[in-house]
DNA sequence: CGTGATCAACTGATGCATCAGTATGTCCAT
DNA sequence: ATGGACATACTGATGCATCAGTTGATCACG
């Protein structure tokens, strides 16, 4: 990415993936390059760099000569981003153990405070954002923000997953939970114990499926 | 990645890439686009298409309005190449110890005959095709293939630093002996030897870049 | 009615001229 | 000698017309 250039792409970009993921933009839906132009104020060159950047994020669906489409979701990409952001927080997990990380521990405490004003299924929003920072903070702490990136990017699938659950059930206190075990794992310097408590909560952060695809087939790949 | 456009694209970056990983365009040369259209038979926008991909492997720098060039190593990029690689070879083994990788053990095996063949500086190319082959069969026994293909798209710094440290050192019977001990654990499906197994060899490989920068350092960020 | 062929409208990709910014060389002042 | 200003050549980005391929509607035929 390169911000002379792609300032303005950039801009779409997040714009697109944002409505994309908050399902404004539903899957299998019809995107027109001239009302997308319009909207945004740009022409065609630009336009088809934020497209392609899109579909390298498994957002949409390019498809030559013909027209592009908001991407089915596709379970098995989902299945490959949790399994990326699971290597990658046992290992940044590791890493923050060997780091000087004691200004990350407090921060993530602070988190988990925030978290537990939070529970429960009305202010989903600001927990999600919290649960994101809880992790986010890890990796900034062994300087690896651009992997965290990374695996925001991979994680459009995912996250409309999330979506389609966040009114169906309330897993708050749970994953503060798993925050809790992670944090304390930590402050104590266990690696075994870190692994462990990373290992348990990205497995249990694995969402169901199938009562979505039931609901909303037209959805899925 | 969209095969029906990107088809010529694909060809232009894949020899582009092997051409800067191999050192044949070197750190800071400056890619001409008139030479490289004339030269793929292409015209500006999939040459386009092309470097911007190549930009987003790392492997050059496009400044805008101005020129592009081959891109110089940059030591962080290739940590956290490095990270990354390490994570996703420790989760795929624990993946491969819950499969049915009878086949793929058989094949690691083979590979490792084969590579024993190779001890030696002679045949670094073939020993390093065959210490790939080792990894991907185990990506590709749990369904992991695109994940393998990022590790390798963002896999140009290292490789760089590899191939200059090709003719400087022989490491290639430690490497068998890592592979031996990966394989032996996993024959022995010991999720804890494993790990151990996996993060010895990573770590290890860890390459040394200190008296390659003072022969070079006009190829270093 | 079902199927296949044809055609026109539509879409994304490409080519290329123009635009916007950069880099270098030259000249001048200190 | 050094630094700043300026002009010019060069580069990559953009805009837009054209090209290449897709899709859906219509028609003909069995």
């Amino acid at each position: 990415m390169n911000d002379k250039r792609d300032g303005k792409v950039e801009q779409v970009v997040d714009t697109l993936r944002a409505e994309i993921t908050g399902l404004v933009l539903v899957p299998g839906q019809v995107l027109s390059r001239p009302a997308l132009q319009e909207r945004f104020g740009l022409s065609s060159t630009p336009l088809r760099d934020a497209l392609i950047r899109l579909e390298g994020e498994g957002l949409v669906e390019i498809r030559p000569q013909s027209r592009t489409t908001v991407s089915l979701i596709d379970l098995e990409a989902a299945h490959r981003a949790h399994i990326l952001r699971r290597a990658l927080d046992m290992e940044v997990a590791q890493l923050v153990l060997s780091a000087d990380a004691g200004p990350t521990l407090d921060a993530m405490a602070a988190v988990l405070e925030r978290q537990a004003q939070l529970l429960g299924p009305d202010d989903r929003d600001a927990f999600d954002a919290l649960d994101t920072e809880f992790h986010l903070l890890q990796y900034l702490c062994v300087g690896m923000e651009e992997l965290w990136r990374m695996t925001q990017a991979r994680s459009g699938h995912i996250n409309r997953i999330r979506r389609m659950n966040l009114a169906a059930r309330d897993n708050t206190s749970r994953i503060l939970e798993d925050h809790r075990a992670i944090h304390a794992a930590l402050v104590a310097g266990d690696p075994a114990g870190v692994a462990q408590a990373v290992r348990h909560h990205l497995t249990r952060s694995a969402n169901t499926v199938g009562p979505l695809r039931e609901v909303n087939p037209s959805f899925f790949r």
